[in-house]
Parts: structure tokens; C-alpha cells; sequence
RNA sequence: UGGGGAAUCGUUCAAUGGUAGGACAACGGACUCUGACUCCGUUUAUUAAGGUUCGAAUCCUUAUUCCCCAGCCA
């Protein structure tokens, strides 16, 4: 990614890393890296994360690597791996040739774990979970010292090849660090490095019974990357003295540095990988790539662009404060990039025919329109108009507030593009009694000027020609949630899904224009929002997702919520 | 309850002993062939109480509230 695609800016991480720099620790190098473990899908919060781990190297010349924190098989697979490696390319970050696997150093940090136990520092504790747990402690107690703690280095070594070598069952035993059980801070208690899992390893296969613990692994492979600033999130505050204490027994010369932030939370969302797979294995969305999901292939596939993301994430800053961040700011940011490069179509999503009743039979005018209002270099286009229209129900009313300046008995109104059109009769449906077919005449002087007579036509809206447009469907997207923080209640957070998060409508009209648009490509549907084309199209026949409503003043005065 | 963190407009981020500022949101208005965009304007904050200081969001003291930790998850 070029320099100018970087959004450079100023935090208290950054602050370290520039003092760091004053004082030329580290040699002046700055690498970070950023470590998902690939047992799902990624989505904004990690985006976060990315963008400040790979923000931070492009803004200081340093590296970030991509690491697969693989260390616990159960979960783990190369589908996950994919999609994290995509997600991030889209997003616009590269990592070169720095592709790194934690299992790749399974190895190695083997290798310190026998190092560890012959300083006397690490031993193989035969208890069970359960005693493992009964004697911890609790918040105010000190825990009990195992009774395994005091084995000679030769029995662990001899103990913990055995474990490797695949002679223990499962949790019969576990290698630990060998720390303080009196700790006020329980994460150093003695804590497990090691244990044993008889579970194939999507990379390693069969070659690893026993595995090591996040907060060994971690720490060595950051160090054995060269990593100067290892950050992550503020729960593994708590952990940072086991980090140091690890790095401390085993590391010599420089040590990558632990700093944590304040995980992204979204408001209207969920963000956490339990929650998140729950709503895919159970059908609540369709899949990790729905449009509603939080996830980078899910905004993607939205229409979100990467260019919005990343403001998103600029925006958001960084610290160490819990945050909810309010969602309307993301779509600030998709709207305002969007709105930029987006050309202008229209497309009517609830139809309802109007009939200019002195327009020919069978005359038809092509109107060359402007792709994008504020940038002529965006183009032109040409729109078919014709006798017979569709236009949005919801832009006729039979009677109208005051301030409706729409159509409407006795009421004229702009045709975007086109004429201005004066209401004369409604049809009504027999049975129903729902209007189902205006009848209007047009003024031909005004196709691109006002009218003769210098009267004010305050209104104007979005129609298409009733002949010459293309079928579509397109798929309105609301929050998921429909409370701020779904996350937070004790309550399940399954009942506060909203059930009216998808909307599809099949009935839609789009210009002919867009009858073979491609996949991902976005557009404004003037007066709507922001429109993408999904996967789900088939040729002729557009499937399109909406992005995000364009503001709406008017939504406002009236409550009324969309089209 | 022990330990580790964090408290600033409605939401967020800043101000690093010297005018509390930006963004989003909200609310007015201007403009407009998108009730969009753009532009102009307005409202709103230092958790509390003491102290140090010419001067405190910032330093000290004491409270209060919220978050994290008792996985052989990360």
C-alpha cells in the first residue's frame, strides 16, 4: 500500500514508539504484527487492530507481520486462514513474504520449554484440571503449591518428552511455569505452558500431541519475529507479567514490549467471535458473509469499501477507555466515500405507474444525465423516457402535510432528469380501493429549465421508464440488534435480534443502465442511498444490496423510517 | 472480596501545570433538478469532595462508578 493511502496520526502507542525512537531503542526498528487465530472470520474490530498494527509500520518505516496464532488445533483450519489473508488484502494492507505460522515455531518454542525446565523454572504438574482449579485460589486466597512442583529437572525432562512422545492420555499432565501460587495476580500461579490435546492440527496434522498455551507461544514468537511492539487488547493486561517473565527467562538483548488498547465496540452489533459464530451455526444470518454481519467479507459484500473502513478506524482513535461506538459513525464514513466516487442511477423500489396523458403513444426521448453532480469527469449517461413511468409510492400522497412537496392532488412536481409533471386523476383497484395508476401531464418547456412562467416546482424525484428499465431485487439491510448494546445484557443477546433486518424487495425497477452492472461496483440511487450489486446476481436480472440510506431530512420531520 | 486497568460534551478522541478543542450525533439556517452533497451557525463535558499552586482535566489525598482476571481458550 502506497504512503498516501495511509492515514497518519497520533495516539499514546504512537507516543511510545516516538519516544522509543528518540532515545534509538530498539536500534530505531519498529515491527509490529498482527496475530488472529484462525478459528473465524475476521470483522471491524480486528480491522482496528490491523489498521494500527500495519498504520504503525507504514508511518514509522517498519514491518508488520501477518501471524496465524494456531496454537489450539480445535477450530483451526486453513478456510479460516483464506479468509483472513483475503480480508486483510482487501482491506489494502501487505505483509510481503511475512507470513507466519505460531505452528512453525512449534519446534522452537519446544525447545525453550525444555530450556525453561532445566533452569529449574518450569516443571510437569500430574494433577488434574479439577485439582488444578481447587487448588488456584480464588481472589483473596493465596493458591496451594502443587504437589508435583518440586520434580528433579531430570523426571520433567524425561516426563515432558514423554508427554510429546504421546505416552499420556489427554490432561493427565501439563507443564508449568514455575512462578509464585501466592500471587494477588492469578494469571501467576503457576500457569500452564503446556498441555496435552490429541487433536490433528490443521497444519502439523498428527505430529503435535501436546501444544503450547497462548501466553507461552505468543510472547517467543514475537520474539523470535523481531517484534518491538507486540500489541493487543486491554484484557491481557493481566498478562503482561507473565509476557515479561517469560521474555525474561529465556530472551537475551532486546524484548518485544506488550501494550494494550481498548478493543472496538460497535453499537447495534455484536463483535465477539462466540457471539458471531453463533449467529452463523445457528442460522440466525447466512453465513460469515451476510451483509448484516460485522464481518470484513460481510461489509464487503455490503458494499463497504476498504477506503471507509480504514477512516472508520482513523476516526475511532485509539485508547485505553471502553468505548461503544456509535454506528452512525461508520456510516458517516461509507457515505462520505461513497459519495465521491459513486455514480448517480435511479431505481424505483416500490413502483406505482403514472401515465403522462399528453406525452405521445409512442414517442420516446433520451435524456443525457450527468453520472455524478459534483464531477463532471464521472460522465454522462442516457436515460429512456417515456409515456408510461414508474415512481416511488411514497412520492404521492392523496393528502399531503404541508410541507410534502411532492405529488399529490393539484400538485406538480420535477421528474429528476426530466420534466415537470402535473397530477390530474388517480385509478383506484375495485377491491382494494389502493391507488394503483396515476395520470399526469407534462410541460414540455421544462426539460431543462424551469417553467415559462417563473412558478416555484419545489419538489423532484426519481422515476424510470416503464418500458425501458430492468427488473430488480434489491435487499434492504437494518441494524441487527435492535437495542445499542446487545452484548452487554445479561439477558441472551439472541432476543434482541431484529427481526426486521432484511427486507427484500422483488418489484424493484433499476435504469436500463445498470441491467449488466457488476458485481461489487456501487452506486447512489438518488434520493435512496447507496447501492451495491451482490454475488447473487444473475445476468439481466441485478440483485442489489443497500449500502446505507442517504441522510434524510425528511425522515426526520415525518418518523417515517425508509422507502 | 485480592490484583490489574479506566473515568473529559449524547458518543468518541484530544488538551502532557497556562484560552477545555476536533469528529460523529442533535438542533437552526443558506443553497439545491437528489428533502443528498456543500456552506454558515447553535447547544452540550473535566465522576465527587478536599488539598498543593499565581494558575489544576493534568499534581497530591480520600471516596465513587465502570471494565478485566480464578480455561489444560486466545
Amino acid at each position: 500500500m502506497t504512503q498516501a493511502m495511509i492515514l497518519f496520526s497520533s495516539d499514546f502507542i504512537r507516543d511510545i514508539i516516538e519516544d522509543d525512537l528518540q532515545t534509538n531503542k530498539n536500534e530505531g526498528r519498529v515491527a509490529t504484527r498482527f496475530p488472529p487465530e484462525p478459528n473465524g472470520y475476521i470483522h471491524i474490530g480486528h480491522a482496528k487492530s490491523v489498521c494500527l498494527n500495519f498504520g504503525i509500520a507504514a508511518q514509522y518505516q517498519g514491518t508488520c507481520n501477518l501471524r496465524l496464532d494456531d496454537t489450539d488445533p480445535l477450530g483451526e483450519s486453513m478456510e479460516f486462514v483464506e479468509s483472513i489473508i483475503r480480508d486483510i488484502r482487501w482491506l489494502g494492507f501487505d505483509w510481503g513474504d511475512r507470513l507466519f505460522y505460531a505452528s512453525d515455531y512449534f519446534e522452537k518454542i519446544y525447545q525453550f520449554a525444555v530450556e525453561l525446565i532445566k533452569s529449574g523454572n518450569a516443571y510437569v504438574c500430574s494433577l488434574s484440571p479439577d485439582e488444578v482449579r481447587e487448588q488456584r485460589g480464588t481472589f483473596t486466597e493465596p493458591g496451594k503449591e502443587s504437589p508435583y512442583r518440586n520434580r528433579s529437572v531430570e523426571e520433567n525432562l524425561d516426563m515432558f518428552q514423554r508427554m510429546r512422545a504421546g505416552e499420556f492420555a489427554d490432561g493427565a499432565h501439563t507443564l508449568r511455569a514455575k512462578i509464585d501460587m501466592a500471587s494477588p495476580n492469578i494469571v501467576m500461579r503457576d500457569p500452564v505452558i503446556y498441555r496435552i490435546k490429541r487433536e490433528p492440527h490443521y497444519r502439523t496434522a498428527t505430529k503435535w500431541v501436546i501444544y503450547p498455551m497462548y501466553d507461552f507461544a505468543h510472547c517467543l514468537s514475537d520474539a523470535l519475529e523481531g517484534i518491538t511492539y507486540s500489541i493487543c487488547t486491554l484484557e491481557f493486561e493481566n498478562n503482561r507479567p507473565l509476557y515479561d517473565w517469560i521474555v525474561g527467562k529465556l530472551i537475551t538483548g532486546l524484548r518485544p514490549r506488550q501494550i494494550e488498547f481498548a478493543r472496538l465496540n460497535l453499537s447495534y452489533t455484536v463483535l465477539s467471535k462466540r457471539r458471531l459464530i453463533e449467529l452463523v451455526k445457528k442460522d440466525y444470518v447466512q453465513g460469515w458473509d451476510d451483509p448484516r454481519m460485522p464481518t470484513v467479507t460481510g461489509m464487503r459484500r455490503r458494499g463497504y469499501t476498504p477506503e471507509a473502513i480504514r477512516k472508520f478506524c482513523a476516526e475511532i482513535g485509539v485508547a485505553k477507555n471502553d468505548n461503544l461506538i456509535d454506528v452512525a459513525l461508520l456510516e458517516h464514513c461509507v457515505r462520505e466515500d461513497l459519495n465521491d466516487r459513486a455514480p448517480r442511477a435511479m431505481c424505483v423500489l416500490r413502483p406505482l405507474r403514472v401515465v403522462i396523458d399528453n406525452y405521445p403513444e409512442n414517442q420516446m426521448e433520451q435524456f443525457e444525465c450527468a453520472n455524478h453532480p459534483q464531477n463532471p469527469e464521472m460522465g454522462t449517461r442516457k436515460i429512456p423516457f417515456s409515456r408510461v413511468l414508474y415512481i416511488e409510492r411514497d412520492d404521492f400522497m392523496e393528502n399531503p402535510p404541508k410541507k410534502y412537496h411532492r405529488l399529490g392532488p393539484g400538485r406538480e412536481v420535477r421528474l429528476r432528469n426530466a420534466y415537470v409533471i402535473k397530477y390530474e386523476s388517480m385509478v383506484r383497484d375495485d377491491r382494494t380501493d389502493e391507488v394503483i395508476e396515476l395520470h399526469c401531464t407534462y410541460d414540455p418547456q421544462t426539460r431543462n429549465a424551469s417553467p415559462a412562467d417563473g412558478r416555484k416546482v419545489p419538489g423532484v424525484i426519481h422515476w424510470v421508464s416503464a418500458q425501458q428499465s430492468v427488473p430488480a431485487e434489491v435487499r434492504l439491510y437494518d441494524r441487527l440488534f435492535s437495542i445499542e448494546d446487545p452484548g452487554s445484557e445479561g439477558e441472551d443477546f439472541i432476543n434482541h435480534l431484529n427481526p426486521n433486518s432484511l427486507e427484500i424487495l422483488t418489484t424493484c425497477y433499476v435504469e436500463t443502465n445498470l441491467k449488466n452492472a457488476g458485481p461489487e461496483s456501487q452506486y447512489q440511487f438518488e434520493r435512496l442511498g447507496y447501492f451495491c450489486v451482490d454475488m447473487d446476481t444473475v445476468a439481466g436480472k441485478p440483485v442489489f444490496n443497500r449500502v446505507v440510506q442517504l441522510r434524510d431530512s425528511w425522515a426526520k420531520i415525518t418518523g417515517s423510517k425508509d422507502y
